[in-house]
DNA sequence: TGTACATCAGTGAACGCGCGTTCACTGATGTAC
DNA sequence: TGTACATCAGTGAACGCGCGTTCACTGATGTAC
């Protein structure tokens, strides 16, 4: 039956907030429209009234995920100086609940995988909220333009790298992965 | 109709080896068995006489392509002396080769996501490929036997995810991506 | 060395299953008068 | 404000498809004599 302009509103928030959640947790594949609408509450077939396809969808998530990792990232780059931003942003970014939480977290890290394989448009979405990252990251780097951006992007990547990595590991070696990345990060 | 050992060797063979580049090419989820065994050039039922499961053949194939990685690095690592070496693995690592061709490259740029969501044997086993792949590296690091290994698993993390990151994106991101870490790879 | 036969690598069809997507239908919502 | 009706968000069943796995079968291989 018929539902109210906001309910439907509300209706679409809630199968895009899942499905951002979803995808970044179990990845592009193993999420089925089936999952997305049942964590939504709802049956499947109203999915196509509120996206064209499976991956209109996951473009809309990712987009999501990236607004909410850069409006955190934003706040906490407006609470403190440069120096001990960055070591939050690393100590956050390799923090064992980000890795145990890939659902909650960096898009960049659970989905740089997926994305690889997926189509042209969603890698170009996926560079667009990568260079949104990438740029408050950026305000916190120290020297010129172009230096803060390829700091930025060197820090970035190292993070990535950590706990991608990490994410694949059995306990231990997840352990020393992060350890490694978080005590001696400024020598590499 | 039954094949001469020598011919089931071979088989055996060529379906690791297809699988062990597809794997890295696709992704696990977009690997079918079907797939796999049209690349050694069989029917899909004779998978069964090779291996016990998709899973065991997930499993062999990754320690497969983590033999071909860690002899190869080991062959360049007998050529060249400490400071070059890394400069070359760092080269080679972020190179418009290795970004452009996953099929042929490191099983951890390629597969980490993957492995992410798979079983914890599957976890096992790529901890233990990971660690011989640490090991050799660590050999052209300075400093005692706990530094080398830090400075693998951080010169190691930084060279994968900018790989994976690189993989993700638009040409012009891929390329900013990729000149940033190495460029300034020792700054960080 | 030659023959008789058990083994088993590889084939091809079939299995149940979950996928993304479509569609006829329902009935509350929003609109026109 | 009240009524009549067109709209359309959401349902639930169905679609064709490819998946991992199983299995009866074939016939060359390897073995026992």
């Amino acid at each position: 039956m018929r539902v109210s302009q906001d309910e439907m509103e509300k209706s679409h928030e809630r199968i895009l907030r899942g499905a951002a959640r979803l995808l970044r947790q179990r990845g592009i594949e193993s999420t089925s429209v089936n999952d997305v609408m049942g964590e939504a509450g709802m049956k499947n077939g109203g999915f196509y009234r509120h996206f064209d396809s499976k991956e209109a969808l996951v473009d809309a998530a990712l987009q999501s995920a990236f607004d909410q990792i850069v409006s955190f990232m934003e706040t906490r780059f407006h609470q403190q100086e440069p120096p001990a931003l960055l070591a939050g942003f690393r100590a956050q970014y390799l923090s064992e609940r980000h890795v145990g939480h890939p659902g909650e977290g960096c898009p960049v890290a659970a989905l740089s995988g997926d994305i690889a394989r997926a189509s042209n448009h969603l890698k170009e979405s996926f560079s667009a909220g990568l260079n949104r990252t990438l740029a408050v990251l950026s305000s916190a780097m120290p020297g010129s333009k172009s230096q803060k951006r390829n700091r930025a992007i060197r820090e970035f990547a190292l993070a990535v790298g950590a706990v991608v990595i990490a994410r694949a590991c059995e306990p231990q070696t997840k352990r020393a992965v992060l350890d490694a990345c978080r005590k001696g990060y400024d020598e590499v």
